[in-house]
DNA sequence: AGCACA
């Protein structure tokens, strides 16, 4: 084993020496991330909601198929990094506190279709055959709208490699007690343990992010007693990582992280958000994308 | 909540 010849050219700050896992080649840069493990009650504004954070967030649809009284969910990013750290960010996650449902999220088999109407907020596709007894018909007549937009429009002669709908069903192989480890909480931020309410729904993507991608961050809520190195260390394990430059405006510290790309600012900042340093007050580092680049060297 | 450097 010699792992030698992977060593960074000496003096080039900019060598990237892990130049981004992908496990599954075949689905690389698939922007859409394929969402089981989501109970049949699951609403539209909820998927919404717990994705829109995410950054690099572009849309999601929500089916309710016609099996297993279960809704499967596709959500897209803008970057395939970004849906990686959205899958890595939830994956596994508690949805629901009460059931024990946990999401299982995968990469898509393809992107799917980004709305081009732009005035709904989300798709979604009901595949619930009502003639068929479920015994578990509880959204039939509560007046939602999550049948309200149904699309299916299939004309699809868009030249972009012929993108379909993208209907999983080899993927409900997921019991509601099949071997889910309950203890794989490998310290995952996870979902708020919100039972009796939602977290005011629809609005809850304002907080999220107005700021565009950029590949320079900017990171806050820093210890007061925060160095430029500590930080630097964390920041330099994660591709791409360039250069940090820390300014302290009379109160907290706050820092601007500098990588290749965007891609690369993305993934840093979906690891990286909420890492507790040494130096840390409370909570962990809040990280956003800067509004502006950083000035080229 | 706090976003500079040119």
């Amino acid at each position: 084993m010699s792992l030698s010849h992977h060593l960074p050219p000496p003096g080039d700050p900019y060598y990237v020496y892990a130049p981004h896992t992908h496990p599954d080649p075949q689905r690389q840069g698939v922007l859409t991330l394929f969402v089981a493990g989501l109970p049949d009650d699951v609403k539209p504004r909820e998927i919404h909601n717990l994705f829109s954070r995410r950054p690099g967030f572009d849309h999601c649809l929500l089916e309710y198929t016609g099996r297993g009284n279960q809704a499967v969910a596709f959500v897209s990013f803008f970057t395939h990094q970004a849906a990686l750290s959205a899958m890595s960010a939830l994956n596994g996650s508690v949805f629901d506190p009460d059931t024990g449902d946990c999401l299982h999220i995968e990469l898509a088999k393809s992107n799917s279709r980004k709305r081009h109407g732009g005035v709904g907020v989300y798709r979604v596709i009901d595949k619930r055959l009502r003639n068929k007894r479920t015994g578990h018909e509880n959204t039939g007549d509560e007046g939602n709208d999550d049948d309200a937009w149904c699309e299916d429009d299939n004309g699809g002669s868009d030249g972009d490699g012929g993108s379909e709908e993208p209907l999983d069903t080899e993927n409900d192989g997921f019991d509601e007690k099949n071997g889910l480890p309950a203890e794989q909480s490998s310290g995952q931020p996870g979902l708020k343990q919100h039972k009796g309410q939602s977290p005011s729904d629809d609005q809850a993507d304002k907080f999220s992010s107005d700021i565009p991608p950029c590949s320079t961050l900017f990171v806050a809520n820093l210890g007061h007693s925060c160095t430029e190195e500590e930080l630097k260390e964390v920041l330099s394990k994660h591709p791409g990582f360039h250069l940090l430059k820390m300014r302290r405006r009379g109160g907290m510290p706050v820092a601007f992280a500098d990588f290749m790309d965007i891609e690369s600012s993305t993934a840093a900042m979906s690891a990286l958000q909420g890492t507790v340093l040494a130096s840390s007050d409370a909570d962990g580092l809040q990280i956003e994308y800067a509004r502006s680049k950083m000035r080229k060297s």
